[in-house]
DNA sequence: GCGACAG
DNA sequence: ATCTTGTCGC
């Protein structure tokens, strides 16, 4: 039984997958410009962080209603490292999309995409392994550095890591703190930035993020 | 050597 | 991620 017979279970294990597999993130995209459906996908914790819950919901694109969702309960499958985040919510996500009753247009993920150490953070492995676009909208920095965009909503600037644009701090309403935006599969960033705009009309997070917040949250209180 | 470090 | 009190604002 060798590293490849399962999931990774040291840190070098892991980043030999990562390796593995970053090859093979699209970044040509550009991605759909108007997908029909667009899925949001999320995990939480029981207090002890010993057992999780990971949602997906799907959203109309145009009314940002949700179309479909699915939710399983789980455990973690790896501790929490910084750049292996992925390999934590990975197995618990993909059981969920599963279980969905179509394939979505779009995945936007709860973390980064290309905005990681190594490139391939949890938005392009997803995308990798479902062959779906992906993009990545971050609530907190990873790598990089950036100056802060303006104060209005769509303001943005670029983030930069090792004198490379990894991403967009992005504005998605007035004088609220900014998203961190990164592509993960078969996208470009200017219609990854355009897609999360378009899905905070109202709110900082993007309805997907907030949707399957909910939905992993009360399916954790047992309310589902 | 010392901090920083998605969720 | 989760644990936490009050606080400002619609």
């Amino acid at each position: 039984m060798g590293p490849d017979a399962g999931w990774p279970v040291t840190v070098a294990e892991a980043l030999g997958v990562q390796d593995r597999l970053r090859p093979s993130v699209d970044l040509v995209g550009p991605g759909p410009a108007e997908p029909a459906t667009v899925a949001g996908l999320d995990v939480a914790y029981a207090e002890g962080g010993d057992r999780l819950a990971a949602a997906v919901t799907v959203l109309d694109a145009r009314t940002l209603r949700v179309v479909d969702s699915a939710v399983v309960i789980g455990r973690p499958a790896f501790d929490y490292v910084p750049g292996l985040f992925a390999f934590r919510e990975l197995p618990a996500l993909l059981d969920a999309l599963g279980r969905l009753t179509n394939r979505p247009d779009l995945l936007v993920c709860d973390g980064h995409g290309l905005a990681h150490p190594r490139r391939f953070g949890l938005a392009c492995h997803l995308g990798v392994l479902t062959g779906l676009p992906a993009i990545g909208v971050g609530k907190t920095p990873l790598v990089g550095t950036w100056d802060p965009p303006g104060e209005g909503r769509g303001a943005w600037s670029p983030l930069v890591d090792a004198a490379e644009v990894v991403g967009r701090v992005l504005r998605t309403q007035d004088g609220v703190k900014p998203v961190f935006v990164s592509v993960g599969h078969r996208m470009g960033l200017e219609n990854a930035c355009a897609r999360v705009l378009a899905l905070a009309p109202r709110y900082r997070l993007p309805e997907t993020t907030r949707t399957a917040d909910r939905l992993c949250r009360s399916a954790l209180a047992g309310r589902i």
